[in-house]
DNA sequence: GCCAACGTTGGC
DNA sequence: GCCAACGTTGGC
């Protein structure tokens, strides 16, 4: 079982979004960065872990843990004209971009601030971190992921 | 709203 | 294949 972290930004979709839907169940569609795709695409497997985090927020945080409940399909908002996350340059028959589906598994009653991974030394080569750092699907070492875990 | 970082695009 | 221009991300 691999960790993960994904990125969303909490005015477009958020832990509470996530909480109402149906089964707690979401694909993670609209992504759009080829390395991100590639995670979800050749790496993430059912039953694997994946911290929350809201970012472009006032208080960016890991609000809660989800898990992948199936793989890889393609993306439909990708195929879709009328959807924001289209993309013409997608080829119905060789789909460019995919989703996964997870659902939410733990609220963490106090969510875990950037400022407080940032402070935390065990946290230090953390992914989400480095400077630059703008990728919202990304791996977390098991080390990171029992630490983030700890500190909610 | 600013701006650094970085990915993508497209002319050559 | 290079690289400048441009767009996006995301913390501050």
């Amino acid at each position: 079982m691999r960790h993960w972290l994904m990125k969303s930004e909490p005015t477009t979709f958020s832990i509470d979004d996530l909480d109402a839907s149906r089964g707690r169940r979401t694909i993670w569609d609209g992504v759009r960065n080829y390395q991100a795709r590639n995670f979800m695409r050749d790496d993430m497997s059912v039953g694997d872990q994946v911290l929350l985090y809201h970012s472009s927020c006032e208080i960016p945080a890991v609000v809660g843990l989800m898990s992948v409940v199936a793989g890889a399909v393609p993306d439909p908002t990708a195929l879709d004209p009328d959807d924001p996350h289209f993309d013409p340059k997608s080829d119905p028959e060789a789909p460019r971009w995919v989703a996964v589906e997870v659902r939410l598994e733990r609220r963490f009653r106090r969510p875990i601030t950037l400022e407080t991974l940032r402070s935390d030394p065990a946290l230090e080569g953390m992914q989400l971190l480095r400077r630059g750092n703008r990728l919202s699907v990304m791996p977390v070492t098991e080390a990171e992921f029992e630490r983030v875990i700890a500190l909610a």
